[in-house]
DNA sequence: CTACCGTCTGGAGTTGCCTCCAAGTCAAGC
DNA sequence: GCTTGACTTGGAGGCAACTCCAGACGGTAG
């Protein structure tokens, strides 16, 4: 085990977020609480610093702020939340795979409008009012 | 080409969106000027509403509304924007390639603490932390 | 004619998520 | 011992994207 123990300063360049917002999470209850020196300075284990780049992660991905605090909260409970954490992460599970999804979808179309830039098949804008009333471009 | 013209109310329910919503795309440029009636009502022709339903794809994408209306800015200057026009276009199609790139990666990770909880591979919280360690679970 | 519903406008309020600030404490270097 | 810089707190401020509201107008049904 390396070079334990960070600040929150550390902490925040490691991961590319703002002090401010570490001290965010922690309030909010997103981030369990952080041990502390004697002089109540912030004192991050590798724990502490999993729990950061899980929370970073989650939030990259759209995951609401509310079903990961619940998630964290539920965990400091104990093993007898297990089910309950299990069916957070499933709930979130589903919900990403459904975004996923609308956003190939929309992936898709956005390639096609570029597709059909590049060929020039739109020479003027009647033309291209034109088409938008087969609902394929615009 | 059939039930043209449409009031906000009807193109509201039609696309899942408030008419609160939708005069705000209008009055923020999101969407063009929509065409009124004597008495200042918008009648919603096609091809407005195919704007109202590709904003609303991009938008539900994560597309941000100043990109948007950029693009709907540029496309009423005429043809002359062709290449700005595609340019945009490009850069969200990248951005948003990158996103769902990230977002499948932590349906993955999700995935994968999911199995674990399945298969009980973690039977008490002293060995969830244990796996911590290890940048592994949490 | 009146009631009612949907629309109109400009502007204020809300939500989610940070981000910044003032005023203070602490450890280290000069 | 004083300055400097990173940390502390509670609370205010900010931004994106809506969402709501008051007060007025229009068309239709009874």
């Amino acid at each position: 085990m390396g070079g334990n123990f960070m600040t929150i300063g550390e902490v925040a360049r490691k991961y590319g977020l703002s002090v401010d917002t570490l001290r965010y999470y922690e309030r909010i209850g997103l981030i369990p609480n952080v041990h502390r020196s004697e002089s109540r300075i912030r004192n991050y284990s590798d724990e502490d610093c999993n729990w950061v780049e899980f929370i970073k992660c989650m939030r990259n991905a759209g995951v609401q702020i509310e079903a990961l605090t619940e998630y964290v909260a539920l965990f400091q409970q104990g093993e007898s939340t297990h089910f309950e954490r299990k069916q957070i992460l499933i709930t979130q599970r589903d919900q990403l795979a459904q975004r996923i999804a609308e956003m190939k979808a929309t992936l898709k179309r956005l390639n096609f409008k570029i597709d059909n830039y590049d060929q020039h098949i739109v020479p003027a804008q009647k033309k291209l009012k034109k088409t938008n009333k087969k609902g394929v471009l615009l």
